[in-house]
DNA sequence: TCTGGGGTCCTAGGACCC
DNA sequence: TCTGGGGTCCTAGGACCC
């Protein structure tokens, strides 16, 4: 049997969620900024148009949002993440075999339905999007992944395809592969591109063209995969179920430089705390923590310090008391006063299932109250909204966090409300 | 003044063992 | 003091993705 998917993509994703409920805001440029309203993420095609690009500081483009030109959003994740769930499960109507690639991007497999009227199928898929969601989507059909990237690229691209486009016949899809640059190609960044160029290699059809051999050379066994994909010979499945993630990490940058060692330890707190949910949330617990400090880079005249440190934790484990022990403990230990920091963050790996944990016969915390205070939260934060309730040195000053100034709503989910403090001692 | 955050996979090289 | 080779595990770093 021959494979086919399609790569269903939300255009512009945050800047149309901002637009599902502002309709005013259709035929308008809109903006959505990184946390501390840093720089551009997202821009709709009037944002596009006037040639704002993705990544660029928001302070270049102040003036125009100030005159009204413009219209930027601080992102809003609890918002686009709620859009997105319904994005997907509109589109699980469509196919059984779905694999939720991103926020915004799903594969669709379609390996039944080379019968049907493949164009057809995707503008009705493409239409029911959008009346349910108010996203609207572009669709690209190819008999592998990397060529449906690529087709759904040029879906976007070409005004006569408007957002669908079917590549199954050979002539099509090497005129397709002609007319996409090689950095343009799915798994092609910045490094690679600069090789393939300097190898004569400027479009994805050149690329096609080399051998295997100098693919697993110069690009390894990654290389030599796309390149197997964009020939049309499928080599990456369908993955429907994420497995549990092996790394887990919250960072943020400040609001703005601290320099109160008091801060930024509940600014840790938070993150270990966000970290704990996560895990807990794909039944996991972490071993292995790492905690990072960072000044700003970027500032020319500050003193500049970065620092981290790992630890092993005794048993591996999901709960906020615990990590934010842990996390307070090595930041202690990495903290130099005198600096202007701009940013912390926990990491951790090692993760296992929460079943499996191998205990330690040293140990004397209570682990079964642990996990009945973690339900207990995780109850009431999901009935009552986040921070309803959290562990004492996570503060509720909160003087460290993420400027958005201009966040929207969260239109489609319930508020935070007033939090309480819980003691975890 | 202002420049994001959270992931994955692969490889090379060193340490260590037999 | 010199003489090997092969295997495994771990880590750091590089490449990429959205």
């Amino acid at each position: 049997m021959t494979s086919l998917f399609a790569l269903v993509d939300c255009n512009n994703f945050y800047a149309s969620c901002e637009r599902v409920f502002q309709p005013s805001l259709n035929g308008q440029p809109v903006v959505v900024l990184s946390n501390n309203d840093g720089c551009v993420i997202a821009r709709s095609n009037e944002a596009k148009a006037l040639g704002i690009q993705m990544g660029a500081p928001y302070f270049e483009i102040r003036d125009l949002v100030e005159i009204g030109d413009i219209h930027a959003f601080s992102s809003n994740y609890t918002l686009y993440g709620d859009m997105s769930h319904r994005v997907m499960a509109t589109l699980s109507r469509f196919t059984p075999n779905i694999e939720v690639y991103s926020i915004d991007e799903s594969f669709l497999d379609l390996g039944n339905f080379y019968q049907k009227n493949l164009v057809e199928y995707c503008w009705e898929i493409k239409h029911t999007v959008h009346q349910w969601t108010g996203i609207p989507v572009s669709l690209g059909v190819a008999p592998t992944k990397a060529l449906a990237k690529v087709a759904n690229r040029l879906a976007k691209k070409s005004a006569k395809a408007k957002g669908v486009l079917v590549l199954t016949d050979p002539y099509h899809i090497t005129e397709a592969l002609k007319a996409t640059s090689i950095e343009d190609v799915w798994g092609v960044g910045r490094q690679y591109a600069k090789l393939l160029r300097k190898h004569g290699v400027n479009s994805a059809y050149d690329f096609t063209l080399k051998s295997d051999s100098w693919v697993k050379k110069h690009m390894a066994v990654v290389g030599l995969r796309l390149v197997k994909e964009l020939r049309g010979e499928s080599c990456l499945e369908l993955d429907e179920i994420a497995p549990p993630k092996k790394g887990i990490c919250t960072s943020r940058g400040f609001g703005e430089r601290l320099t109160d060692y008091g801060q930024i330890q509940e600014a840790t707190a938070n993150y270990a705390a966000k970290c704990a949910k996560k895990l807990r949330k794909q039944k996991s617990c972490a071993k292995v923590m790492t905690v990072f400090i960072q000044t700003n880079f970027f500032s020319g005249t500050d003193q500049q310090y970065s620092n981290s440190r790992t630890i092993t934790l005794p048993v591996a484990t999901n709960s906020d008391m615990e990590l934010i022990h842990y996390a307070s403990l090595v930041l202690k230990s990495i903290f130099k006063p005198g600096y202007r920091y701009k940013k912390t963050g926990v990491i951790l790996t090692e993760i296992v299932p929460q079943h499996q944990i191998q205990y330690d016969l040293l140990d004397n915390i209570n682990r079964e109250k642990h996990v009945s205070i973690m339900e207990t939260i995780d109850k009431l934060t999901s009935r009552y909204g986040r921070d309803i309730v959290k562990v004492a040195s996570q503060g509720y000053d909160h003087s460290w966090q993420v400027k958005c100034e201009r966040k929207s709503p969260c239109y489609t989910t319930r508020l935070s409300e007033i939090p309480t403090v819980y003691n975890a001692t």
